[in-house]
RNA sequence: GGGGUCGUAGUUAAGCCGGUUAUAACGCUGGCCUGUCACGCCAGAGGCCGUGGGUUCGAGUCCCAUCGGCCCCGCCA
């Protein structure tokens, strides 16, 4: 054991701390203080002894001196590196020619007269510096010191700010917080379920809930009119850098609305947000673009709309090409990048790489010279086609034009990543900027290959749009939903949509999704139990908190916005989270372990 | 389930084509220092090179496996 931690500790007996640390100011000269916090720096110059004390909201730096304090400036100089004190003294201007004007407190610092030694502490296994350098394993299973570091508490503040902002605006308009089970019924539909086993009735199972989806609709069915809740919602699905298996939504839901009234309330509450977080003013109205429309032109439905570089179909100007890749392919985009040509052959390459992830076989790819079309594929194309595809996608002088054909969903994905990745390569994307974009008249379902059968690309709760619910039995794939994302610099931080309100409507919809109505029943009775009961009609939206605070705070994993995330593998790096339970408890729950199994049959 | 990448003092990294005692910076310990502010100066300690196999006279370095962090594909209604 360090032996520094064998030190007499004091404890407060009494001493009330004044103020923060960096609230002090020139306007405090001569006041007498108490801080707590932590040590910072230690200057120790046998003389004078500089400590920058920190608390939860910055730094000031103390003074002790021998003759205006003997006794504790003798006892400052065992004083190290995050050990916790509390200071009593005078603030005193500091010289001219010592402002220092890096930092917030810089043109006074305190004169100790007295001092408490709190705690303590190990020399830390990294330093608490923002500007520290430290692998994320490391932070994780110290988390509790990677907080004291002021971007981590920044994070949580600002994430903070921002859950307040919701509340004010939404407590404002009438809504109530209701809170929803966290143990409920497994849902097989969607995503994996975490499962929680029940002692009580053994062999069954709840789950944790994955939104609270139905009982926000079954509180629309209890006549609540509007209702909000920040609640954790689970997913037992693999993690990405935005994704994490646990996760905070702010769930919203009205009753007697249309997609119109729930958008319009979603932007104010967004406006709101940046108002009182980054003091930004967003547009009263925000665009919107048909799923289509962003298919179309970036590939994706959750386009990035601060920059250019869109998608054009040219499938028709090379239907007959010489080029029999482009001549067969059921579809062809090019994207033009304006003073692409610079790109090297290497660069071309290692873009070629790129976008194999998402099944391109390559990645054709012209450039527009002077004299010529530089190209491994300019040879294959016809006069016409060369003044099509010029025409199509303006091409002009120091251009390159990247094309990718085949399946629709391997053209939109490799292209519109192909899009982002160029769009950070050329600098197009403008800092501290903000734009959001509806994306509307999402298809009510999608082909899942696997199952061989449509499924909900929402859930399967929402509304189709008017008319729509027709032709769900003759063309599936066109019918449209009732739904909106919210998309914010390319990440979808909104979902939701307007939600089937009458029984027979439902009914149909489980029907074009294969559901019999026994299965219907056994999975969601209770919500057509609602529905038949005179539900009123309603929508409602979610957005992604962590998400959200993810693009305003500008961090670059949705870890640093949550205080004690899991790793890519869904551990817990501090807790050891999780880990093997005692024998004894999987017998209350009639679990038994395969592995154990085995032994028990071998043995 | 798959692809990529990283793992060397407490930390962050360097370590060439396999070759003597594994470097550096910061941190840490001790000493000196009354205006520093990421204080400075002097001295010192600190290593199972993630782990396990293999190749070799010889492995931090090459090969295989495995564990862990990160990024991505699939997946995420």
């Amino acid at each position: 054991m360090d032996e520094r931690q064998t030190f007499q500790t004091d404890t407060l007996n009494g001493w009330k701390r004044s103020h923060h640390c960096a609230e002090l100011g020139a306007e405090h000269v001569d006041q007498e203080v108490c801080l707590m916090g932590w040590v910072q720096y230690r200057r120790d110059h046998g003389g004078l002894i500089f400590i920058d004390l920190r608390d939860v909201n910055g730094l000031t730096q103390v003074v002790f001196s021998p003759e205006v304090a003997p006794e504790p400036h003798s006892r400052a100089h065992v004083l190290r590196t995050e050990y916790v004190l509390a200071i009593k003294g005078t603030v005193r201007p500091r010289p001219d020619d010592m402002i220092n004007p890096k930092m917030k407190t810089g043109a006074i610092e305190i004169e100790v007269s007295e001092f408490k030694l709190l705690n303590a502490s190990k020399t830390p296994p990294f330093v608490i510096e923002d500007r520290a350098e430290v692998s994320e394993n490391l932070r994780l299973k110290y988390r509790y010191l990677d907080l004291r570091r002021s971007q981590m508490t920044r994070n949580l503040v600002l994430r903070n700010r921002t859950a307040q902002a919701v509340r004010r605006y939404l407590d404002d308009l009438d809504f109530l917080e209701v809170e929803t089970p966290v143990l409920t019924k497994s849902t097989p539909e969607g995503a994996r379920d975490f499962l929680v086993p029940s002692r009580v009735n053994q062999g069954e199972f709840y789950a944790l809930p994955q939104s609270p989806q139905l009982f926000k609709q079954l509180l629309m069915c209890g006549g609540l009119d509007r209702y909000y809740q920040i609640v954790k919602c689970f997913r037992d699905e693999d993690l990405r850098a935005d994704r994490q298996p646990e996760f905070t939504q702010i769930d919203i839901e009205m009753s007697f609305v249309e997609e119109e009234d729930v958008m319009s309330m979603a932007e104010g509450m967004v406006r709101r947000i940046f108002r009182e977080t980054l003091n930004k003013e967003l547009a009263e109205t925000f665009p919107r673009m048909t799923y289509d429309e962003a298919m179309e032109r970036y590939g994706v439905d959750k386009p990035d709309v601060r920059f250019g570089l869109e998608l054009k179909t040219v499938t028709d100007i090379v239907r007959g090409s010489g080029f029999r890749l482009f001549a067969k392919a059921e579809l062809v985009k090019g994207m033009r990048v304006p003073g692409g040509s610079v790109l090297s052959r290497k660069e071309i390459d290692d873009l070629t790489d790129f976008v194999r992830i998402y099944g391109a076989q390559g990645l054709a790819w012209i450039k527009i010279k002077e004299d010529d079309w530089q190209s491994p594929i300019a040879k294959f194309l016809s006069e016409e086609e060369r003044a099509g595809l010029k025409e199509a996608l303006e091409l002009e002088v120091g251009d390159i034009v990247f094309f990718q054909a085949g399946a629709p969903d391997m053209v939109n994905a490799a292209l519109g990543n192909l899009r982002l990745k160029l769009g950070e390569r050329f600098e197009l994307i403008p800092a501290d900027s903000f734009a959001p974009l509806w994306v509307t008249d999402f298809p009510l379902l999608e082909w899942d290959a696997d199952a061989k059968r449509y499924v909900a690309k929402h859930h399967p709760f929402t509304a189709p749009q008017t008319g729509h619910i027709d032709t769900l039995g003759t063309e599936p794939g066109k019918a449209l939903a009732r739904a909106y994302d919210l998309v914010l610099n390319g990440s979808e931080i909104g979902g939701g949509s307007i939600r089937i309100h009458t029984p027979a409507m439902q009914q149909e919809m489980f029907t074009a999704l294969g559901i019999d109505e026994e299965e219907a029943r056994a999975k969601f009775g209770f919500l057509l139990g609602a529905l038949e009961f005179g539900a009123p009609p309603h929508g409602g939206i979610a957005f992604g908190l962590d998400r959200l605070v993810m693009l305003l705070s500008g961090a670059r994993s949705i870890r640093d916005v949550i205080a004690f995330p899991k790793t890519q593998k869904a551990t817990c790096l501090m807790t050891e989270a999780p880990s093997r339970v005692a024998s004894t408890q999987l017998r209350e729950l009639g679990l038994r372990l395969r592995e154990n199994v085995k032994e028990e049959k071998n043995g």
